[in-house]
DNA sequence: CCGATCACG
DNA sequence: ACGTACGTGATCGGC
């Protein structure tokens, strides 16, 4: 039987193209040529020869509308035309297949899924092939037969439809797809389908009626809503199934047999890598290259070439080594060790997870050693008994300073730089539904893993060295993955039965606050619905919408701040407000929190150190960076997070810490003295732009400056300035130019700053952590804007992260030397709380104090606050 | 599964 | 003439 892999090169491009173009970025060689649609489009081609071995194949591509829809003029508009910088790849695209070797085909008046279609319908009618579709549009899956499947591509990874496959899914054979389009729509293609009916429906009622002909002869058995809907979107149903009907009789001037495959002209290949410089994917031939050769000395029948394997037994470990631990779910919390590898000079070996107390030795010793995200091997070996020592690189803290493209899964790193291996998904599954796994194959993903860390760490060790950042990386981010594994494992205790009681007091409020607003609305509704409650205001209660709406918007906003426009008019608006905040409160923090509480009584939050642009922490599961305090119901959750016995709760906090980190940055002469007279930062700034003497500041004044100087550190603009302060443009701008006037030097360095970051393509902050920002590369005004208040923003932010992080590690070091009991739990961006025991207080206070204010030298002092008490409410 | 909303710095 | 502040995470409704 010969296989015949069909393409949707259409598709394909795309989906790539957007993919790489988000916000509007746009990928070009140094000629200015777009190049992000092929770049993926490349990729996918060579993963889909790479997995599907194909050796028949064929990508078949649109050319002009299809006639057959001519007819339907509003169709045809709402379809938008393609970009330019996307229509110029489409020649490219065919010259690339034509290097690699591949047919690729388009006829007049015909879309790729016609040819597709054709050619699968000719498939089923011989007996010598089969075929596999490939595309991200669920219309294909139309086509599928014995003898044709088609794998649906996502966002992550793919899925392979069979007939099975399809059937399980949607209930009905593959041939009614058209059907189910009619109804569903496909906003992607522009098929409006029946409107309010989704996916869920759609299959419910084809389930039963099969035929979308069918369904209409029973219309009257539904129930009237469905009726009425079907009823008026007749016309749209009918019109969407002829769309989504793929034409399967298109005139092919070749067979399938001259679609065999026979692979790249490799001379070809690389003049065209070459030309749109596509380095990665030069570098990942020569890999291939390199391996092919190193394949046949090291390992030939593996698939996973690289590695080479060798038994436990052999495993020197007097000499540096990686390792990798591969766990059994996602979150590290709930897991156990799946398996390690280990790798030295000599090879790779593997044990499994209910063999690793055997080898604690391999982790205990003094020999140096690397491995991916150092805080999860900590944790999962700590349920073990088993500590770590001598751990001082993690590829995942080196990639992150190297601004990859990265997640807490290796994989996404290792395909950014070229090597084939499958996501952790792919090949587990879902947190739902996992996957059974052969050992054989978990085992040489793991080797490969840890195969990459050891084969990687020099070269990023000299990037990061280039960057400027191995005082970053070896005396800041390295030794903090430490401290907030310590942090995590510690945990915090939380006071359930203070939860349970406000859980109870709050159902109670919440039941009379709904009861009042279904009063006050004369019928009941989801309140927490913003469709039904936005119909409510403002169709049925007629309050006046207060913000411009958009054509075609079909919903109003019910935000906070629309709201607040509107309380006036009507006593449900504030009811609404309150109920909102109370059930926020309910689901978030309490109820939320309680599913948090571990037998211990704690919560243990996991920090992630590698995720945020600016290098801030993050916090989730439960996320305690984001407890409530603003308003004074709210921030009686704090009372629930209570110290050990014979402790209490510290909280301490930077007085200012992004703005004292502009002033020094800035150098602007008048704010820095500001800080260090120790003046009320804000309350001087308004006694500076509205020129009054600071003893006449008022309270309004105050909160003017104080947005104005939020505004400074966001990368101000007269707008958002005027929104944040309801008022207008004009007097906002006026605002910000005085401000610019009375602090001089702040306007310069603000265009330095911009000026620095167009020029280098990122920004830096005082440890030289670097973000780049792609944005500033956009044609497009918005997204090129926002790139600059990044620029201006990151540094600021950052730079705030980096004192805090260092801090943090400066304290650790120094409580840990001293071997005290009391503990860091939380880091909120300005602020550390800890568990402090009551013997300890005053060192641990002054030591606290002493650490984040002398943690480095600015033009500005830094400033802490420091609070204590029974639990973290009264600890601020 | 995404957008809206709102909690924090 | 754009349509707007920086950085996060959890929950909900509605497809």
């Amino acid at each position: 039987m010969k296989k015949i892999i069909l393409v949707d090169g259409n598709n394909l491009l795309f989906r790539s193209y957007y993919a790489t173009s988000y916000s509007g970025v746009i990928m070009r060689n140094s000629k200015g040529f777009p190049t992000n649609g092929l770049y993926g489009f490349i990729n996918m081609m060579n993963k889909i020869i790479e997995e599907e071995k194909p050796t028949y194949i064929l990508v078949a591509f649109d050319k002009g509308k299809t006639f057959r829809h001519d007819k339907y003029d509003s169709y045809k508009a709402g379809r938008k035309e393609m970009p330019n910088d996307l229509r110029v790849q489409f020649p490219k695209a065919k010259e690339v297949l034509d290097a690699m070797g591949i047919k690729h085909f388009e006829i007049d008046n015909y879309e790729a899924d016609d040819i597709i279609g054709t050619l699968a319908k000719e498939v089923d009618l011989e007996d010598q092939f089969i075929a596999t579709i490939i595309s991200s549009d669920k219309d294909l899956l139309q086509l599928i037969s014995d003898e044709v499947d088609v794998k649906l591509l996502k966002t992550k990874g793919s899925i392979r439809f069979n007939k099975e496959v399809f059937r399980e899914t949607y209930k009905v054979e593959p041939i009614n797809m058209i059907d189910l389009k009619a109804l569903m729509g496909d906003s992607s293609d522009n098929i409006p389908g029946v409107k309010g009916i989704g996916e869920k429906t759609a299959i419910s009622l084809l389930e039963k009626y099969k035929t979308l002909d069918n369904l209409y002869n029973h219309i009257d058995e539904l129930t009237p809503k469905t009726k009425e809907k079907l009823i008026s979107d007749k016309d749209n149903a009918y019109m969407s199934y002829d769309i989504a009907t793929i034409y399967c009789d298109v005139n092919i001037p070749f067979t399938l047999e001259d679609c065999n495959y026979k692979g790249f002209n490799r001379d070809k290949y690389i003049d065209i890598l070459e030309e749109l410089e596509f380095k990665s994917l030069l570098k990942k031939l020569n890999n291939i290259d390199n391996l092919k050769k190193e394949d046949e000395t090291i390992n030939n029948n593996d698939k996973n070439k690289e590695v080479k394997k060798i038994d436990i037994k052999d495993f020197d470990n007097s000499k540096e080594y990686s390792f990798y631990i591969e766990m059994d779910g996602y979150n590290y919390n709930d897991s156990n060790i799946l398996g390690v590898s280990f790798t030295n000079e000599s090879g790779t070996c593997f044990i499994k997870g209910e063999d690793v107390s055997n080898y604690r030795e391999l982790f205990e010793n003094d020999i140096k050693k690397s491995t991916y995200d150092v805080k999860k091997c900590l944790i999962l070996l700590n349920k073990l008994g088993i500590k770590l020592n001598n751990c001082n690189y993690d590829t995942m803290i080196a990639s992150y300073l190297l601004d990859y493209k990265m997640d807490d899964d290796i994989t996404t790193l290792m395909n950014d730089l070229g090597i084939d291996i499958k996501s952790y998904e792919d090949t587990y599954g879902t947190l739902k539904r996992r996957k059974n796994v052969e050992l054989e194959e978990s085992i040489n993903q793991c080797n490969l893993k840890s195969n990459f860390i050891y084969n990687t760490k020099s070269d990023f060790l000299l990037k990061i060295d280039e960057y400027r950042e191995t005082k970053l990386f070896s005396e800041i981010e390295m030794p903090l993955a430490f401290v907030l594994a310590d942090m995590e494992l510690t945990g915090i205790r939380v006071d359930k039965d203070y939860l349970l009681k406000l859980k109870e007091e709050l159902e109670v409020k919440i039941k009379q606050w709904e009861q009042d607003i279904y009063k006050d609305a004369g019928c009941t509704f989801n309140i927490s619905s913003p469709k039904q409650l936005g119909e409510v205001l403002f169709v049925k209660l007629e309050l006046p919408y207060p913000k411009k709406r958009k054509k075609d918007e079909t919903n109003y906003s019910t935000s906070k701040d629309i709201l607040d426009k509107i309380s006036p008019y009507h006593s449900i608006v504030n009811k609404v407000l309150e109920y909102r905040m109370l059930t926020k409160l309910y689901a978030n923090y309490v109820v939320g929190l309680l599913d948090k509480i571990k037998e211990d009584g704690k919560v243990h939050t996991i920090f992630n150190q590698c995720l945020t642009r600016t290098g801030r922490l993050s916090s989730t599961e439960p996320n305690l960076q984001n407890i409530p305090i603003r308003s004074d119901y709210s921030r009686l959750i704090r009372k629930a997070f209570i110290p050990e016995d014979n402790s209490i709760i510290m909280s301490s906090d930077y007085s200012q810490i992004e703005l004292r980190v502009f002033a020094s940055l800035s150098n602007a002469t008048n704010l820095i003295n500001a800080f260090i007279e120790d003046k009320d930062i804000h309350a001087k700034t308004a006694s500076d732009i509205f020129k009054v003497d600071i003893k006449d500041v008022t309270k309004d004044m105050r909160r003017t400056a104080k947005a104005v100087n939020f505004g400074i550190l966001y990368g101000i603009s007269s707008f958002g300035l005027s929104e944040d302060l309801k008022i207008d443009v004009g007097s906002a701008k006026k605002f910000i130019d005085n401000y610019l006037e009375t602090y001089p030097g702040i306007s310069d360095y603000m265009d330095k700053e911009k000026k620095e970051a167009y020029k280098n393509g990122y920004v830096t902050t005082i440890m030289n952590r670097r973000r780049v920002i792609n944005e500033l590369k956009s044609s497009n005004y918005m997204v090129r804007s926002g790139g600059e208040r990044m620029a201006l923003n990151t540094p600021i932010q950052g730079s705030a992260a980096d004192i805090l992080k260092k801090a943090m590690v400066d304290l650790y070091s120094e409580m840990t030397k001293r071997n005290l009991k009391s503990k860091i739990l939380i880091q909120v961006h300005d602020e550390l709380v800890l568990n402090v025991y009551k013997d300890e207080l005053e060192e641990v206070k002054e030591l606290v104090r002493d650490k984040m204010e002398n943690v480095i030298k600015l033009d500005v002092p830094l400033k802490v606050d420091i609070e204590t008490g029974n639990d973290w409410y009264e600890a601020k």
